[in-house]
DNA sequence: CTAGGTGCAAATCATTTGCCGGGGC
DNA sequence: GCCCCGGCAAATGATTTGCACCTAG
């Protein structure tokens, strides 16, 4: 596979050697690899490479679109005294946890109890969006939690 | 508030007094605190309580069910090259992920976004299930990843 | 007496960052 | 020349753990 113009218009990243096997081998699976699994797939072509180019080339490849992240919403744990199913709503750009003033719909997982092969013990449904206040605010800063 | 019976026939754990404290105050708010927010807000009542202790005492809390954990499935991210929206399951036991054999639902967001002051961007719905492997090893070992 | 609990400090683990030399455009 | 890049090692931040003592049952 040649190299991929996948940042298109976007002139600001190149797609370099090492950027081009991370994608490469990310797409070659479908294990949803973490950062070290990646580390150690790559290093088998390109010995030399660093953790440190994996996680910078994997930030700008979700970034841009090209990859995305799973799991790890924020960098710590919340926790919460109302253990009753409910879904909750997370403020991208403050990181603030709110209860989703919606009900917890147990039917959600009846549609893949039959799909999948995996035994249901239940799910989690958060919302992303932007809270009032950081609407308001037209705050842009990073995300802080 | 008296010293309460959380833990009711499971003579393992006792309700001591930093486990109380930590619970009240995690009780006592809807901002679904961190683990350092607690640290700050039972320091307050107790000054030489340690983190180790909040972190160990949020361990049992939630391990009991008496509290909840939100966000950090796992401690490590996971990336994915499929960029459509999709939904995942994970495996309780062994950590693993993959793609869940269920459409995309559009419409979750839709009662939401009358009920709720938040601006909606997305929202992630992840299922939790023990794979086939893990229930037929009836691996009940701790969970990796 | 035994098992759980605690404060404290050190260790661990994933991730991020500073430095610095190198190459593309 | 300017900016992106990559290797390396050191720093960071959240969480966990080892240790020594303490206390309830």
């Amino acid at each position: 596979m040649p190299s991929e113009d996948i940042f298109g218009s976007d002139r600001k990243y190149r797609m370099t050697h090492q950027r081009q096997l991370i994608l490469e081998e990310i797409r070659r699976v479908n294990t949803h690899p973490t950062a070290d699994e990646l580390y150690e797939m790559v290093r088998k072509r390109l010995p030399r490479i660093s953790m440190g180019t994996v996680y910078r080339n994997l930030e700008v490849l979700s970034t841009s679109g090209v990859i995305q992240k799973i799991g790890r919403e924020s960098s710590q744990m919340r926790f919460d005294g109302n253990t009753k199913n409910h879904y909750h709503i997370r403020c991208t750009h403050c990181g603030k946890v709110e209860d989703a003033p919606i009900e917890s719909a147990e039917n959600l997982g009846h549609g893949i109890r039959d799909a999948s092969d995996y035994t249901i013990i239940g799910h989690r449904l958060e919302f992303i969006g932007i809270c009032p206040v950081c609407r308001k605010k037209g705050d842009l800063s990073h995300k802080k939690a």
